[in-house]
DNA sequence: TTGATTTTGTACCGCGCCGCACGATATCCG
DNA sequence: CGGATATCGTGCGGCGCGGTACAAAATCAA
C-alpha cells in the first residue's frame, strides 16, 4: 500500500500534524458526542488541526465521521479476527473477545464509551443510507465471524452436533451489543464481565458435551 | 391525580393542541434523529405547536425529550408487564414481547427507527447524567422484569433447576438490545424474527425438561 | 359589556454553526 | 538563490439554531 519510503517528502510545506492520529482524536470525539452532537470546533480541539486542514485532509465533516467509522470497524475487524483465529478452546476465545470489548467500552476518560459503531452510528443512521449500509456490514461480518468460529468449535466436537452455529453466533453478536448499550449506560465494568462470562457460559455449555 | 372533570374549563383562552399528542408526535421525532439532530422547527412541525406554546407546556428541548423519553419507557414497560403477566408459557410470553418489540422497531414510514431507549438516549447518556441514569433505570427494570418471570417458570418446573434466572433473564434483555440494533441498521422485519425465534429456542430450551 | 386570564402567533436576538477565501509560511527543485 | 508547490492559520460570510418579547386573540367571571 504505502508506494514510497518515508524518507522522499512531498513537495511543498510539510503537514504540521499526523492524518493517522488526527483521524483517531476526531473518531474520539465523534464516538463520545455522535455526529450532529459534534462541532467543527470540538474536531479541531481535539485534532490541533486547524479547518481548513481538516476539510482538505479529510472533506466535510460527514465525510470525516465515516472515515473515522470505517477506521473503528477496521480495527475491531481486525481484533476480532486475530482473537478467533488464535488456538484457543472456544470459550476461552469468547472470554478474551467479551473481556477486550469491555475494556475498549469502559476506557477513557469520563464515563463509558461503549461501541462508536452502536451507540451514535445507529443514531445517523436511519437517516443516512450510506452510515447505515456501514453499521449493517459491520454487523453482518460480526456474525459471521462468529458463526464461522463456532462452526469450527463444532466440527472439532467442542460442541454437539444439535447446536446451531448461526443462532449462536447471532448470540455473540447480541452480547456485544448489550455490552454497548449497557456500558453506555453506565454499568460498571465488573457486573458487564459477569454478564458476558454468563453469555459464554450458555453459548459454550449449551449441553456441554465435552465436560474435559 | 385529575382535580377537576374535564367539563371545566380553565380560565383563558383555550389550548389549540392536545398536549399527549403533541409529546407523542416530539417523541417520533426525536426517536428518529435523536435530541441533538432535532431542531425546534422539526418539532413545531410535527406537533402544530408553535415555539413559544412549546416552551410553557415542556421547558426548554432537553426537559421536553426527556418527557418523551418517560414516556416511551413507561409505556414500553407497561406493554411488558402486561405481556409477562398474561397466563400463557414462557416460552409463548417471549415470542409475543419480541414480536411486539420488532413491530414497534420497524413501524413508522421510512426506515426503521429501533427502539428509542437504545438507539438515541444512549447517545445522548455520556454527556448527561439525568438520561444516563433514565437508561439505566430502564434496563435494570427490562432486567428484572424478564428474570422474575424466568425464576416463576423455574418454580413451576418449566425450566430446569440449573437454570440461572438471572443470567436467563439478561439474555431476554440482550435480545432486545441486539434487535433494537439490527432493526436501525436496516434488518428486513423477517430476519429480526428469525432471530427472536432462535433466541426463545436457546433461552426456553436450554435442557428442555418438559417437552411437553 | 368589561376586565382578568391564558394561549397564540409573529417577529426577532444573539450565538454558534459549517465551510471557505486568501495571504503567509515552509519546504523542494533547479 | 529563486521559483514552484503544498500546507498553515486567520478571519469571515451566510445561515440556522434555541429561546424569548410582545401584542393579538379567545375564553371566563362579573
Amino acid at each position: 500500500m504505502v508506494q514510497k519510503p518515508v524518507s522522499s517528502r512531498p513537495r511543498g510545506r510539510p503537514r504540521a500534524y499526523d492524518p493517522d492520529a488526527a483521524l483517531q482524536a476526531a473518531l474520539e470525539t465523534f464516538w463520545k458526542r455522535g455526529l450532529a452532537g459534534t462541532s467543527l470546533d470540538e474536531i479541531v480541539a481535539a485534532t490541533g488541526m486547524n479547518r481548513p486542514s481538516l476539510y482538505a485532509a479529510f472533506g466535510d465533516k460527514r465525510a470525516l465521521y465515516m472515515k473515522a467509522l470505517a477506521r473503528y470497524q477496521a480495527a475491531s475487524a481486525e481484533a476480532l479476527r486475530d482473537a478467533l483465529a488464535a488456538d484457543t478452546s472456544l470459550a476461552d476465545a469468547l472470554t478474551w473477545i467479551f473481556e477486550r470489548a469491555i475494556a475498549l467500552y469502559v476506557s477513557g476518560e469520563g464515563p463509558a464509551r461503549g461501541c462508536f459503531s452502536v451507540s451514535t452510528a445507529t443514531t445517523e443512521a436511519i437517516e443516512d443510507p450510506e452510515i447505515r449500509q456501514m453499521v449493517a456490514d459491520g454487523t453482518l461480518r460480526l456474525d459471521q465471524a462468529f458463526e464461522a468460529r463456532i462452526g469450527r468449535a463444532q466440527a472439532e466436537g467442542d460442541l454437539p452436533a444439535s447446536a446451531r452455529p448461526e443462532a449462536l453466533g447471532a448470540l455473540c453478536s447480541a452480547t456485544i451489543h448489550t455490552l454497548a448499550v449497557r456500558a453506555r449506560a453506565g454499568t460498571p465494568a465488573e457486573a458487564l464481565q459477569e454478564l458476558a462470562a454468563q453469555a459464554v457460559e450458555i453459548i459454550c455449555g449449551s449441553g456441554s458435551p465435552k465436560p474435559r
